[in-house]
RNA sequence: GGUCCCAUCGUCCAGGGGUCUAGGACACAGCCCUUUCAAGGCUGCGACGCGGGUUCGAAUCCCGCUGGGACCGCCA
């Protein structure tokens, strides 16, 4: 049998780092079987609910590369996939309810009976079994256990309800979402049994918390994946970052992409506990990520973080950047951070803005107006040139390279950091050197 | 308060009765490389929450405790 996967948030926000994470997992076990990853928009609420969310989440699950094959936008042949639109069929479901006398109404609502003694156990993919009776239902208040509205005053179904319902019809066979619905499964189990349906397997993930072990919420920081986004994290990292969340490949693989973690992928080696989210590792992650990239891909996710610092990209060929990305290597972990690392290749301004005159050491500038003009004298202009003629030349002089190399790097480059200067002034050229050494009279 | 879930280095994961003086990764510290940083190489620091069982033997199984968490909405 095919398996079918769905997730189904609701659009009342930007797509949440759990909710891509629930999202994640469900692609990953799709992709894996070979199954159908349905996304249903579940939009009951009625105050919170809008359009505009509703095409965030979906751009969102499109930047993380999850492409879904059934939706509200791709259509299928169990839609409509929006519980907005499906009104109907709940309607006519919990009306059956009613009829049989296993749900009642109260105004214009429509509540189902919890009767006490029904085992509600469940087995979970993941935490295995669940044990549960109907009798621990109950409100806050002692006594009378909680019956489940089904149809809420304003027509809309309630949660517990639509998803059973949906489920059902959509034909999903794996419900996979976050720990915190492990709860709400036998409610869930209920209505299924008052149906009369078979319900589908349940896998539930581990919680994803902040640093206090407390659930991810916005004053840990960035929480949606867009703001990942725009602090220069790429899509492969986050990705790579979430599956490693609640899951591991088994072997010592943690930088993967999306194929071979769809691939790896086992539902049986989800764990149980809560994961705290680690910046650190999510750096470390997008790093591997960002100096694995081909240099033109690289320069194409530079680029607007270039634009956004003002500088000139413009005025430059592509390969020249490109090449100049290279030669960063692995410096900044992410794009943002690589972009700022790396502004002195495309314009001399932010070198100007750095360059601090008291950094260059008196006594050394008369050998420094004696060095440069043989560097820039050097015929064949590139880093080994370079350099053999600098090591030559303090050799001779008897003087220290850290000087002499730091003093180019900081005109260059405004930095105290950066690749090795020879390649830097390899790659600026000549005439871009001599201007940048003229400009601080070091020639 | 009730119901349910969880418990291995600071963090993410391995390990699920003997191969565990518990393995990897991130972070951290040191060393090497070196004109700086990053990368890379090497080394170090660092955990089975506690108490009872079961067993020849328990990080692994069972019970209790403690500590975390989730849920108990006409929110999803």
């Amino acid at each position: 049998m095919e398996t079918r996967m769905r997730f189904a948030p609701s659009p009342t926000g930007a797509l949440h780092i759990g909710g891509g994470h629930t999202a994640l997992f469900n692609w990953l076990w799709a992709r894996h079987t070979g199954g159908k990853f349905v996304l249903r928009i579940e939009d009951t609420d009625r105050e919170r609910s809008t359009q505009e969310y509703e095409d965030t989440i979906m751009s969102g699950m499109k930047w993380l590369g999850l492409d879904w094959d059934e939706g509200p936008d791709v259509g299928g042949d169990y839609g409509p996939y929006r519980q907005s639109q499906r009104l109907p069929l709940y309607r006519q479901c919990a009306e059956k309810l009613a009829a049989e006398g296993q749900a009642y109404r109260e105004g214009d609502a429509i509540v189902f009976k919890v009767l006490p003694g029904v085992e509600l156990s469940f087995d979970d993919v993941v935490y295995s079994r669940v044990e549960t009776m109907s009798d621990g239902l109950k409100g806050r208040e002692p006594g009378e256990l909680k019956d489940i509205v089904l149809i809420k005053s304003d027509g809309m179904p309630t949660y517990n309800y639509a998803v059973v319902v949906d489920d059902h019809f959509m034909e999903i066979t794996h419900v996979i979402r976050g720990e915190d619905h492990i709860s709400n499964t036998p409610k869930q189990l209920l209505l299924y049994k008052a149906f009369g349906w078979q319900p589908p397997l349940f896998a539930h993930l581990p919680m994803i918390l902040g640093k206090d072990k407390k659930k991810l919420s916005k004053r840990h920081g960035a929480t949606s994946v867009y703001e990942f986004r725009d602090m220069g994290y790429m899509p492969d990292s986050v990705f790579n970052f979430l599956a490693l969340l609640g899951w591991s490949a088994g072997q010592d693989k943690e930088i993967f992409d999306r194929q071979e973690a769809a691939s790896l992928f086992e539902l049986s080696r989800v764990t149980r506990k809560a994961a705290v989210f680690d910046p650190d590792k999510l750096n470390f992650i997008n790093q591997e990520h960002l100096r694995r990239m081909e240099p033109m891909t690289r320069l194409a996710l530079i680029k607007p973080f270039w634009r956004e610092m003002g500088l000139p990209v413009e005025e430059h060929k592509d390969e020249y950047l490109a090449a100049a990305l290279t030669l960063m290597g692995g410096r900044g972990q992410t794009a943002r951070e690589l972009a700022a690392f790396s502004d002195y290749y495309v314009s001399f301004e932010p070198v100007k803005t750095r360059w601090n005159a008291g950094e260059v050491a008196e006594e050394l500038l008369a050998g420094l107006r004696e060095f440069f003009p043989v560097l820039l004298a050097e015929p064949h202009w590139t880093a080994e040139k370079l350099e053999t003629r600098a090591r030559t030349w303090v050799e001779e002089k008897g003087v220290k390279m850290k000087d002499y190399a730091m003093t180019l790097r900081l005109t260059l480059t405004g930095m105290k950091v950066s690749p090795g200067v020879f390649e830097v002034a390899a790659l600026l050229g000549r005439e871009e050197v001599r201007q940048r050494l003229d400009f601080y009279g070091l020639t």
